[in-house]
DNA sequence: GATACATAGTTCGATGTTAAACGATTGATG
DNA sequence: CATCAATCGTTTAACATCGAACTATGTATC
């Protein structure tokens, strides 16, 4: 679904490429939260618990940089992990301004269920792809993230957010 | 930004093309929204604004198929333009279930303002890819969207590149 | 130590999104 | 014509997001 722009090719060529780029990332997106639906947790909260599984119990603060989320957001998705019984906050008494966010018992058993299934089902996803087109797109992908600036990143290995590694 | 994820390769090679993926798309399209903010608009209603102008008036639910999203979203983003006097409802006399959309005076200027800054914001975003990664991306991503089912939409205008599919 | 500034979280107001329930209107059926 | 089903739009509840204002706590400076 292209655009109905009129202008010169290289604009309608923009224009397309990143109508289908958000058109991609919204489809497979929204097919897989219908998996997570299923145990109960949204893509925001799996993110979280994700983040938590894999690097520990950690301030909010450390959260939204890793999730690139605004504090209020890590607050009121925290706030509904908090009311599901997934996670708990613990003010920290060297310095009480923080507050560390831990996995709670439930919380680490969903998450350790979910994370296997989850990345079935983003296998499948993909796999409408090749595995080299799949680094193609990741490649590109790439060049479009973070803006100029900050696109360090460790690469590899690290990371965090949804999938991750 | 990969991924801690330990499983097999192929497995990480989804989890970070999708993780990449999703970047993208959110980085360029929060970037993007600066520009629209100097208007007074967001993103979903420049979607609207935009079907509204190439297309000429519809009703709310033709809206909410071009655009891929339901019906009660339609609702709020057209509340909110019209609050702005950008849109008018106007209720269809032979089907009164029907409301047709119509831009206004202001709101026929404004979006002719907004879409060649727009789409040279567009450009300048994707100038980080050259015009065949451009255009791979695209192919990429169009495996990826509708998943199986419906796509409709026509593509569009443009003539030219576009298959469509 | 008092003041000023910085940082962590929360709250608020606005917007977007969906799905589900609902009201109004039409069309189809008997 | 009466009823029923389908369609369009609205409303509501829940969640997500952001940015800005605000509270509490910590650090730095004089």
């Amino acid at each position: 679904m292209p655009t109905h722009f009129k202008g010169d090719s290289g604009t309608k060529r923009a224009l397309n490429a990143l109508i289908n780029l958000s058109r991609a990332s919204n489809s497979v997106q929204t097919r897989l939260s219908v998996g997570l639906d299923r145990h109960g947790i949204t893509t925001s909260q799996l993110g979280i618990l994700e983040a938590l599984f894999h690097l520990g119990p950690m301030c909010q603060r450390a959260l939204g940089d890793k999730l690139l989320r605004s504090g209020g957001n890590i607050t009121m998705v925290i706030d509904n992990l908090e009311k599901h019984g997934l996670v708990q906050r613990v003010r920290q008494e060297d310095d009480r301004r923080m507050i560390v966010i831990h996995l709670t018992s439930p919380g680490r058993k969903l998450i350790s269920r979910v994370l296997p299934q989850h990345a079935k089902e983003v296998v499948k996803e993909m796999s409408r792809l090749t595995a080299s087109e799949q680094e193609e797109l990741r490649r590109l992908c790439r060049k479009l993230g973070r803006g100029g600036e900050a696109n360090l990143e460790n690469d590899h290995d690290n990371s965090e957010s949804e999938t991750k590694e």
